[in-house]
RNA sequence: GGGCGGAUAGCUCAGCUGGAAGAGCACCGGCCUUACAAGCCGGGGGUCACAGGUUCGAGCCCUGUUCCGCCCA
C-alpha cells in the first residue's frame, strides 16, 4: 500500500490533475450522450482581466455545482467563455498608446482595432489559465469570446430582428456622456454619488422690463444653453411673468418664460432655468414646447462655439468658475448656497457625466421587459434567494430604454448604413451591396454596440445559435445562473429580456445570486483602491483547495464576505487534517486485501455501525444544503463529520482493534477505507485536488473521483440506537477528560474509573465498550455497576443516570475538586430555574405541545438528579478539606 | 425621497418552518499520547443594537427607534 508524505504539498499535486483532467476530457459535455442534462454558463470574464477573489469566488460556487451534478450523473456542461468588455478593455490599450506618446485617432480605427486583438492574444490566455488553477472543470474545447465570428453573427441577427420588429430604434435624445471615454453610457453605467457642491443663485433680466425673476441651479455653465426659464402655472410668486421674455445673462440672448406643471416649486426660487441638451427634464420639457435645444459642449467636455468665443474651448469646470466670477462681477449671482446633491460618475473612469444630447439607439425595453416580469412570477425563472425578486421587479417594472450605442471602436459595429446619396438608412444582416435607392454609397454606423448586449445572448450564442445545433437543444436553457446581484440588471435580466424574445424560453431554470466579497471595512475589493486579496497569491501560500473551501464556508446567502486570510489558513488545515487521516488509514492498510467498497460479510463493532450512521446523515447535510444553494452549510457538514466524528472518534476508536489481529481488525480496516473514500467524494466538488490525489491511492476501481458517483443518503443505513449507545460512551470518556484537564492531571498519570449506575442498558453498554473507555480516556481499569462504592478520596462526576468516579489517592487537590464541582452546580442551576419555572407555568403546561413538554421534564428530571447527586459528592469533598 | 440588507462571543461571521445560543480565529491551562504541533485534551467568554407588541415560549414573527452599508430616483 501507497504511504502519504507527512504533510500536504499542494503544489506538487495540483498542476499534475488538472492537466490529467484535461487529457482524459473528463469536463466535456456531450450532447450526444443520454442523461439529464445540467447546464451553466460562466459568467465571461474580461478576455484581458486577471482573476481576481470576485471571479474566484464566483467560480468556485459554479464549478462545485457542476462536480457535484457530474458526479450524480448529470449530462453536465459547464460553458467556458470571455468578454470583450468594450470601454475596459480600449481604455486600456488606449493608456499603452498614451504611454508611447501616440492615441488611437493617430492610428485610426482598423489599426487600432488590430492593436486590440493582438492585446487580447497576449493576455487572453491568462484569466483561463488561471480558471484552470482553481480547478474549474470548464469544457474548454468550448472556449468562446463576445468578438467570435459565431457570436458575432448572433448579435447581428438579434440586433437586425429587433430594429425590424420595432424594438431598436435610432433617435435624438440625452444620454449620459463620459466625456474622458468619449462615448455615451446606458443609465446603468452611471454612478451616483452624493457630493458637496453649490447652488448658485442667478439672476435673468425681464427684457420688457420691471425686474428680475431669479433661478438656481447647480451647473451654471449650461446656463449658455438655456432656451427659456420654467414656472410652474400655478405658482402665485411669479405671475408677473406669465408671457414674459428674459435675457440669458452673459449670452444676452432673448429667452422665453414658460408654464410646466413640472417645476417644483419648493425647489431654489421656483423658477427653473431649461437646458433641453444638457438634462433630461429638460429636454422633456422642450419638446412639450417645442423649445430649440442648444448643445454647449463637445464630446471632450469642454464648451463648443455655442458658448459663444469667451468661453469656447474651455473645460467646463473652469468655465463654471471663470461664470461665477463673471456674474458675481455683475451682481447677476445673487446667493451660493451649499448643496449636497448627487452627481453621476462614469463607472469605467469616475469621471463626472455629462447628460448629452446626441443622436444614439436605444432598445425599447418595456416590451421585452413585461415577459421577463411573467417569467419570474410564474416560477419559469426561480431567483435565489428568493428577497433580490423584489429589486428585480422594481426594476423591470420601472424600466427605461436602453441605450446601446458606444462611441468607441473596440466592440460590435452597428450593422446600420446610411446612404450618402438619399440619406436612407439600411439595417441588415449582411453587408448591404446598395442602398434601396441604388446608390452604393453606403456607410456603416461607426458606433458600436454596448458589451452588454452581447453578454444578453450569451446563454444561447455560446451554444451556437441562430444554428440550430445539438448543443442548443441539448443545453438551454440553461440550468442555473450562478453570478454576483451586482449585475441583476446589467446582465441577468438583460439575458432574461433577450432570451425569452429569440429563444421564446428563458435563458435559465434558476439564478443564485451570492454575494460580494468586500474588504475588511465591507468596501467593495477594487485594484485602484489597493484592497484585493489576491485569489492567486492565497492559492500559493494555502493550496487551491483551502481557497475553495474557505469560499464556500463562507457562501452565506448574505449580501457582504468580509474575507480575512487567517480564514484560509484555516481550511489550509482541514486539507492537512484531512491528509493526515488519509496518511494513517493508509499506514493501517497494508495487509488489507479488500477494496473500499463495504463489505458487509465483517463483523462490524459499534464504532463501525456508529460513524457510517454517522456518514449517512452528513450526505443528507450535504445533498440538501447543495440542492438549496447553502454553499456554507455543506461545507460545514462534512467539516464536521471529518474532523470532528471521523478524526477525533473514529479514528482513535479503530486505533485498539487495528493493534490487534483479528476479525475487528478487518472490519475497521474495511470502514476506515470505505468512510474515507465516501468522505472524499463528498469533498470532491469543493476540494477537488486532494481528493483525487487521495482517492488515486486507494483501492478503488474507476478512472476519477471527478467521475465518481457523488454519496447518497440510505434511509437503511441510520442506526439511532448505535449513535445513543456510542454517545453514552463518550460521555463517560468526556467526563474523565474532563477531569483530568481540570484537576491538572498529567496525560501520562495512570488512572482508574468506576462508574455508578442502576441502569443494566448502562452498565452492558459501558462494559461492552470499555477498550475504547481505556484507549481513548487513557485509563488502565475501568469497572461498572450498581454496587460500585465511592472511593475515600475521588474526582466524581454525575452524568445521566450515573455516577463516574476517578480515584486519587494522595493526588487530590480537594479545593480544586471543590472549585470543580460547584461551577458544574451552577450550571446547573440555571438550567434547573428556567425549567422549572418553565414547567410549573400553567399555560405552558396547557398549551404547549405534548412532546416539548414531555422533553422539557425530562429534562429537568434528569438535571435535578444529577444535582443531587453532585452535592452529594461536595458534600464529602467539604468534609475532607475540614 | 423610495426600496433592500445588516447590527449575535475580543475579531470575522453562521443560526433554515419560533421550542436547550454555535463555528473559525484570538484567549487561558495541560500535552511532541506513533496520522496530524498546520496537531491533541480541557476551559473561560454572549442583556442576540434599543423600545414596545404577538405568543405558553422570540436571536428568529410584528411595530417603532438608532447606527452601518447597498440599490434606485
Amino acid at each position: 500500500m501507497i504511504q502519504l508524505e507527512k504533510k500536504y504539498d499542494p503544489r506538487a499535486v495540483e498542476d499534475h490533475w488538472t492537466k490529467f483532467w484535461d487529457e482524459k476530457h473528463l469536463s466535456r459535455g456531450d450532447e450526444t450522450r443520454p442523461g439529464e442534462p445540467y447546464s451553466i454558463v460562466i459568467p465571461p470574464p474580461n478576455v484581458t482581466g486577471s482573476l481576481h477573489i470576485g471571479h474566484a469566488f464566483n467560480n468556485t460556487l459554479q464549478d462545485i455545482l457542476i462536480r457535484w451534478r457530474r458526479m450524480q450523473g448529470r449530462n453536465t456542461l459547464w460553458q467556458p467563455g470571455t468578454d470583450h468588455a468594450g470601454i475596459a478593455t480600449q481604455n486600456v490599450v488606449e493608456r499603452q498608446l498614451k504611454g508611447e506618446g501616440t492615441d488611437r485617432q493617430t492610428l485610426g480605427r482598423e489599426k487600432f482595432i488590430e492593436r486590440v486583438w493582438r492585446w487580447r492574444e497576449e493576455s487572453g490566455g491568462q484569466i483561463v489559465h488561471q480558471l484552470r488553477k482553481l480547478g474549474c472543470s470548464l469544457d474548454w474545447e468550448r472556449d468562446r469570446f463576445t468578438m467570435d465570428e459565431g457570436l458575432s453573427r448572433a448579435v447581428r441577427e438579434v440586433f437586425v430582428t429587433l430594429y425590424e420588429e420595432g424594438l431598436i430604434y435610432k433617435g435624438d435624445y440625452i444620454i449620459n456622456w463620459c466625456p474622458r471615454c468619449h462615448t455615451a453610457l446606458s443609465d446603468l453605467e452611471v454612478e451616483h454619488e452624493e457630493t458637496q457642491g453649490h447652488l448658485y443663485h442667478i439672476q435673468y433680466a425681464i427684457a420688457e422690463g420691471g425686474g428680475t425673476v431669479t433661478i438656481a441651479t447647480t451647473r451654471p455653465e449650461t446656463l449658455l444653453g438655456d432656451t427659456a426659464v420654467a414656472i410652474n402655472p400655478g405658482d402665485e410668486r411669479h405671475r408677473n411673468l406669465h408671457g414674459k421674455t428674459l435675457v440669458l445673462p452673459v449670452l444676452r440672448r432673448e429667452i422665453p418664460v414658460i408654464e410646466d406643471d413640472y417645476v417644483d416649486t419648493a425647489f431654489g426660487t421656483g423658477a427653473l432655468k431649461v437646458t433641453p441638451a444638457h438634462d433630461p427634464n429638460d429636454f422633456e420639457i422642450g419638446r412639450r414646447h417645442g423649445l430649440p435645444s442648444i448643445n454647449v459642449l463637445n464630446p471632450d467636455g469642454t464648451l463648443n462655439e455655442n458658448a459663444g468665443p469667451n468661453y469656447q474651448g474651455m473645460d467646463r469646470f473652469e468655465c463654471r468658475k471663470k461664470l461665477v466670477q463673471v456674474l458675481t462681477d455683475s451682481g447677476q449671482l445673487t446667493r451660493i448656497e451649499e448643496l449636497t446633491h448627487s452627481v453621476g460618475h462614469c463607472y469605467r473612469c469616475r469621471t463626472v457625466v455629462e447628460p448629452y444630447l446626441s443622436k444614439q439607439w436605444f432598445v425599447r425595453a418595456k416590451p421585452l421587459a413585461a415577459p421577463a416580469i411573467d417569467a419570474v412570477k410564474s416560477g419559469a425563472i426561480q431567483i435565489v434567494p428568493k428577497f433580490w425578486e423584489k429589486t428585480y421587479f422594481e426594476w423591470m417594472e420601472n424600466i427605461r430604454d436602453w441605450c446601446i450605442s458606444r462611441q468607441i471602436w473596440w466592440g460590435h459595429q452597428i450593422p446600420a448604413w446610411t446612404c450618402g446619396d438619399c440619406g436612407a438608412l439600411t439595417v441588415a444582416r449582411e453587408t448591404p451591396a446598395a442602398c434601396v435607392c441604388g446608390s452604393t454609397a453606403l456607410v456603416q454606423e461607426t458606433d458600436v454596440l454596448d458589451t452588454w448586449f452581447s453578454s444578453a445572448l450569451w446563454p444561447f450564442s455560446t451554444l451556437g445559435w441562430p444554428d440550430q445545433t445539438a448543443s442548443l437543444k441539448k443545453y438551454y436553457p440553461t440550468s442555473v445562473l450562478c453570478t454576483g446581484f451586482d449585475i441583476l440588471f446589467f446582465w441577468v435580466a438583460r439575458m432574461a429580456m433577450i432570451g425569452l424574445k429569440v429563444m421564446g424560453q428563458p435563458p435559465f431554470h434558476v439564478v443564485y445570486l451570492h454575494a460580494l466579497i468586500r474588504d475588511a471595512e465591507g468596501q467593495k475589493m477594487s485594484k485602484t483602491k489597493g484592497n484585493v486579496i489576491d485569489p492567486l497569491v492565497m492559492m500559493e501560500r494555502y493550496g487551491t483547495d483551502a481557497l475553495r473551501f474557505t469560499l464556500a464556508a463562507f457562501a452565506a446567502q448574505g449580501r457582504d464576505i468580509k474575507l480575512a486570510e487567517d480564514r484560509i489558513e484555516g481550511y489550509r488545515n482541514f486539507c492537512n487534517k484531512l491528509w493526515n487521516a488519509s496518511r494513517f488509514v493508509f499506514m493501517n492498510l497494508g495487509d488489507y486485501p479488500g477494496t473500499c467498497d463495504l463489505d458487509p460479510s465483517l463483523e462490524h463493532s459499534n464504532a463501525d455501525r456508529w460513524i457510517l450512521s454517522r456518514l449517512n446523515t452528513t450526505c443528507k447535510e450535504v445533498h440538501d444544503s447543495l440542492e438549496s444553494f447553502n454553499f456554507n452549510e455543506a461545507a460545514s457538514s462534512v467539516y464536521k463529520f471529518v474532523w470532528n466524528e471521523y478524526c477525533d472518534w473514529y479514528i482513535e476508536m479503530c486505533k485498539g482493534p487495528l493493534a490487534a489481529e483479528g476479525g475487528g481488525k478487518r472490519a475497521a480496516q474495511n470502514v476506515l477505507a470505505y468512510a474515507l473514500e465516501a468522505s472524499l467524494r463528498l469533498l470532491h466538488p469543493f476540494m477537488p485536488f486532494i481528493t483525487e490525489e487521495i482517492w488515486q491511492k486507494l483501492p478503488v476501481a474507476g478512472e476519477s473521483i471527478m467521475v465518481a458517483p457523488f454519496p447518497e443518503f440510505d434511509a437503511s443505513g441510520h442506526a439511532p440506537e448505535v449513535e445513543f449507545s456510542m454517545g453514552l460512551v463518550m460521555d463517560v470518556i468526556a467526563g474523565v477528560r474532563n477531569i483530568r484537564g481540570e484537576m491538572n492531571l498529567s496525560p501520562g498519570l495512570t488512572l482508574s474509573v468506576m462508574v455508578k449506575t442502576d441502569n443494566p442498558w448502562q452498565e452492558r453498554t459501558l462494559k461492552g465498550h470499555v477498550n475504547y473507555i481505556k484507549e481513548l480516556a487513557r485509563i488502565a481499569s475501568f469497572s461498572a455497576g450498581p454496587d460500585i462504592v465511592k472511593p475515600e478520596v475521588a474526582a466524581s462526576s454525575a452524568l445521566d443516570g450515573m455516577d463516574l468516579f476517578v480515584p486519587l489517592e494522595g493526588l487530590m487537590d480537594f479545593a480544586e475538586e471543590k472549585n470543580r464541582i460547584e461551577k458544574e452546580l451552577k450550571k446547573m442551576e440555571k438550567d434547573s430555574i428556567v425549567l422549572s419555572s418553565k414547567l410549573s407555568n400553567q399555560n405552558f403546561v396547557q398549551k404547549a405541545p405534548p412532546e416539548v413538554i414531555e422533553k422539557d421534564r425530562q429534562r429537568l428530571l434528569a438535571i435535578s438528579e444529577k444535582q443531587a447527586r453532585l452535592k452529594d459528592h461536595l458534600k464529602t469533598i467539604e468534609q475532607a478539606i475540614r
